[in-house]
DNA sequence: CTGAAAGCGCTTACAG
DNA sequence: CTGAAAGCGCTTACAG
């Protein structure tokens, strides 16, 4: 490999003026930039990313923490972060968390801490007080997308109001038998900002608000198959809603397998409603509450960036601000399974 | 943060015993070692990994070319990677090809020579010739994932297999209108391991066995919307198939998505099989060849840390061997989308 | 604008 | 088994 020292002996420049002039920091003359420029094209010069790294204290790398990276919105949000961090020159390092524990204690206690990134895109994930405590005690900015945490500063969308949304938009319709598939977190997480207790939320006021004080509500785990159990349940019991408002468009999925099971009609049986914006929703005709997770990715990867280059805008995004407005977009678009019910 | 010459000195030892004690590389007293260790815990130390790479040339990090991050196969792959590293300590960095001449070009010429990573998996992307001479001048071992090109050592399915099980399935069910919705690679480029040329080839041949020599193909962009097009022309075209093989599942979904819109019963009126082991597949209750993509990724990963210990057993893993064994395995899952055609 | 020198925080022959 | 010293390949005050 050829190194810094190359260049600046064939410039016939000093190393010091050898990095000047390829980096852009300091003064230096056109001719004499140009020239090592030259040099360095000519040898195939590629600065080494760990010695200029442990001289500047700049790794232009930013982590991601990501669970289940096969799951289309992760993998979407990343995709997003991606691209905008390579438009920049940065590269990206992938922190993958699982829920074995000694992976995540090795993760928050050594991985993190290794100093290779200037900073850290957190995305949601339920987070223990002690890797709280190790994500806030690291030197660098610290991000979180979606993290149930006020102490961790945050981007955000608005799930009360999705979960508001998306119940108003049955509710239009004439559906009165509406129940909700989502997820109940561990006994003894803070639920404040945790994104299916606040879908549940928006969903319980439109109710009430409607004069329905009864909001059925099922768990689930997220996954087509589990939702799709829930919902054979639902339909199959005592009182089947005419609607189902499923917390992510991947429950939606499983909803609309019970009811093909069931030989029920959608929407004339069932309407069904998601959330996310699936990559295949269009495809299932599914009326979902997009919330443009592609974007999402963009916008951490920004703001991180700001945060490093110090010109960040929202003062929340280096540090935690508790009542931070949820910025994120969402928006609700209406396809094929969702109608009126039968009765109305 | 606290150095190695802070635990050293809580210890008692100089620098380079420290040093020893944590790496576990070189003699050293067990006393020693247990000294050490603790001071390193108390002071809650953790070596930089910048400065460890550039003392040592050891980056304990792989990098990871992918496209499409988004695409269900190639997160699965990834997730399946990142396992495998994590659990030997490794980080993962991720590389982002996309079409962009511009950005393909900083990260072939620059971001994989910056010395980050200590060795390198590339997903199943087309490479251009000066692509393959940069990954191949790289002084690092490079470890192909179905790509296309002899010139990388890579692990590979026999996907000229997968295109006839595949199609034998259909025959076997006494199908002989049977079409291929594959993918034509653009024009010059390698075609002897190109993946869904293969597939065509494994088609053809099949076909040609059971005396048919005539195999429809159509060309589609492996996504369920140009799918879904393309499907919807064969059906109303003049020699509608009885059957139809998709050469990923996500096309077979959209050949689905057709059949729906005009009014085709699936699989009375026509047959369907994909190719991946989609997530969804299940759901969608479709006949597919499983590629079990996570363990794909957990066998390049383990590759690539065995070529970095020096312990690979395959040395096409190491240097590219033309004629090297398509080895990752492959498997018939049969599921409702396929049945015999309603003549026989 | 340019250079000599120190330093980033580790690892590793080389002696002992 | 342990230590002193050099070195990994850059960057950046500090002088000039």
């Amino acid at each position: 490999m050829t190194s810094l020292d190359d260049v600046a002996r064939t410039a016939g420049v000093s190393t010091a003026t050898a990095s000047r002039a390829l980096s852009g920091r300091g003064r230096i003359s056109a001719a004499t930039r140009e020239r090592v420029r030259r040099a360095a094209d000519e040898l195939g010069y590629v600065a080494s990313a760990t010695a200029s790294s442990l001289a500047s204290g700049r790794a232009e790398n930013v982590g991601v923490v990501v669970p289940l990276m096969d799951r289309w919105f992760f993998a979407t949000v990343l995709d997003g972060i991606s691209a905008t961090l390579a438009a920049r020159g940065y590269d990206l390092t992938l922190y993958n968390v699982t829920d074995d524990p000694a992976q995540r204690a090795h993760l928050f206690e050594t991985s993190l801490r290794r100093g290779r990134v200037d900073g850290l895109i957190v995305l949601s994930i339920l987070l223990a007080d002690a890797e709280v405590a190790h994500l806030r005690a690291l030197p660098i900015p610290v991000l979180g997308l979606g993290v149930p945490r006020a102490e961790i500063a945050a981007l955000r969308v608005d799930d009360t109001a999705v979960g508001r949304v998306a119940t108003e938009h049955l509710l239009a319709l004439g559906h009165r038998e509406i129940a909700l598939i989502g997820n109940t977190p561990p006994a003894g997480a803070d639920t404040v900002l945790d994104i299916p207790t606040r879908r549940r939320r928006g969903f319980e006021q439109a109710m009430a608000d409607a004069g329905l004080p009864s909001a059925p509500f099922a768990d689930a785990d997220f996954t087509v198959a589990g939702a799709q159990r829930v919902a054979h349940d639902l339909l199959t019991g005592p009182h089947p809603p005419t609607a189902i408002f499923a917390a992510s468009d991947e429950m939606a999925y499983g909803v609309l397998a019970a009811a093909r099971e069931l030989g029920l009609a959608v929407p004339t049986d069932l309407s069904v409603i998601g959330v996310d914006g699936h990559d295949l929703a269009e495809l299932f005709d599914l009326t979902t509450i997009d919330q443009f997770p592609h974007t999402q990715g963009q916008r951490a990867g920004e703001a991180i960036l700001a945060a490093l280059d110090g010109t960040s805008q929202d003062a929340h995004v280096l540090a935690p601000v508790p009542d931070a407005p949820a910025s994120l977009p969402f928006e609700l678009v209406v396809r094929g399974t969702t109608a009126p019910p039968r009765s109305s």
